[in-house]
DNA sequence: TTGTGGGTTAC
RNA sequence: AUUGUAACCCACAA
């Protein structure tokens, strides 16, 4: 007689395996552990892993099979059953990536390195199994690729630490980072947690995968593909060399909070910020990385002439009326960056050229969604409805463009006017109210 | 409560 | 064509 399984079998024993791992690690913070391995061949964390990627969506690698070829003509079931064996049996190697090369937001190029869809259910069974495990060494100032940690988690901690007094902001960006993980530094890192000689080697393994671009190959000796599965967990862990530094020593001089690589350290005076730059360099030395000096900065948050941007936002101290007494508070608001990509975005939407056979109807449907998620990441503070609105404005001043070259008409009536009608009747969100 | 599908953001 | 991790939101289905 077989007991039914529940839809989310694999993913409860997913998450029973994790909490064990989490307490025994949690309870021995110098434990390393062996027996891993054996874990992500457990039939139930494959599933969850496959489960996972699939839900992604993306593309395939290499070796040219998609994740809509597992599911309609190979079989998930065979897929992962085979993956599991050629991981009992040690015939598991990975193939080298995709490399292609994606324009970044300032005009240049970011490297993918696309695994296999196979690769990735492997890497992401590993992730499952030792990413608790790191969890609990990683400090309370790491928000980027963390479970249960979010980009505004980092701005409300940014925002408690500056309440409590911070002038001074050092604001600094890694060189590339991804690309410029040291592999031997890492896995010593890696290792202080795990003696598992056949996780180790995946690692290594993927690590040095090397990738594929216009049919030739390329060695990778030096950084962790970003694309890759677990590349972010080990970037964490990279740089988890930082935050353990810091918080055993450095917490006096001043605050740090990090975003994977993007890392602001709040100090209450100058001296305090220049010690931390310091610090810093000597911690990168060891590491062998690099700050981008021109991209970092060090700011004087004292009054409303300057601030800096985090991810996404501008964060700077306006004046503010309280019981009659003029305060500076710090405010968090869109970035001009993110205020022009809102932008084009709606302008990419509006765009009347090939939109004229479009409905109003259709074209709020397109656009609500997209103002239902800047409104939710941007309405953190009261203060960014300033701006949020300028965006409203926008949206209905495009709207409106459009409406009169549907009907072919000059504009005739006030724009706002007829804007305000158009929004009523086409149930189009608002950012602001 | 769980499973789909759409979207935003960050890096 | 565009990968990855994470958070959040909306809609739908039982």
């Amino acid at each position: 007689m077989n007991a039914v399984k529940p839809a989310n079998y694999a993913k409860v024993k997913a998450q029973e395996l994790q909490g064990k791992l989490y307490l025994a690690a949690k309870e021995n913070p110098k434990r390393r552990f062996h027996a891993l391995y054996d874990k992500i061949y457990r039939e139930d964390i494959l599933w969850e892993a496959w489960r996972r990627v699939k839900s992604n969506k993306g593309s395939g690698g290499v070796d040219g099979i998609t994740i809509e070829h597992i599911e309609e003509v190979y079989g998930a079931e065979r897929f992962v059953a085979e993956i599991r064996e050629k991981l009992i049996s040690g015939t598991y190697h990975p193939l080298p990536a995709r490399r292609i090369e994606i324009p970044k937001p300032d005009g240049k190029l970011r490297p993918l390195g696309i695994p296999p869809i196979i690769d990735r259910v492997v890497q992401m069974a590993t992730k499952i199994v030792i990413e608790p495990i790191f969890e609990t060494d990683f400090k309370n100032c790491s928000y980027g690729f963390r479970p249960k940690r979010s980009q505004h988690g980092a701005i409300r901690h940014i925002r408690r630490e500056i309440r409590k007094g911070v002038c001074w902001v050092v604001d600094i960006d890694i060189k590339g980072y991804f690309d410029n993980i040291q592999h031997e530094k890492l896995m010593k890192l890696v290792e202080q947690r795990i003696n598992d000689r056949r996780i180790l080697k995946l690692l290594w393994k993927w690590l040095k995968a090397g990738f594929v671009k216009e049919d030739q190959f390329y060695e990778t000796e030096l950084g962790s593909p970003q694309g890759s599965v677990i590349s972010p967990l080990l970037s964490n862990i990279y740089l988890n060399y930082l935050d353990t530094i810091w918080e055993n020593k450095f917490t006096e001089i001043g605050a740090i909070v990090r975003y994977a690589d993007d890392l602001v350290i709040l100090c209450k005076t100058k001296e305090q910020a220049m010690k931390s730059i310091d610090v810093l360099k000597a911690v990168f030395s060891k590491l062998e990385i690099q700050i981008n000096t021109s991209k970092s900065k060090l700011i004087n948050l004292w009054d409303d002439k300057i601030g800096f941007d985090f991810l996404g936002m501008h964060h700077r101290k306006i004046p503010k009326q309280v019981k009659g007494i003029e305060r500076y508070i710090l405010r968090s608001y869109p970035s001009k960056k993110a205020m022009k990509k809102m932008k084009e975005k709606v302008k990419e939407v509006t765009e009347p050229r090939n939109r004229l056979f479009w409905t109003m109807n259709k074209m709020v449907e397109e656009l609500n969604p997209k103002i239902q998620g800047w409104r939710n990441y941007y309405g953190l503070d009261s203060f960014a409805d300033l701006f949020l609105n300028k965006i409203d404005w926008y949206i209905r001043k495009r709207l409106m463009l459009f409406w009169n070259k549907k009907r072919n008409r000059r504009k005739k009536h006030s724009n706002s006017r007829l804007a305000g009608i158009v929004a009523q009747y086409s149930g189009l969100k608002k950012l602001v109210g």
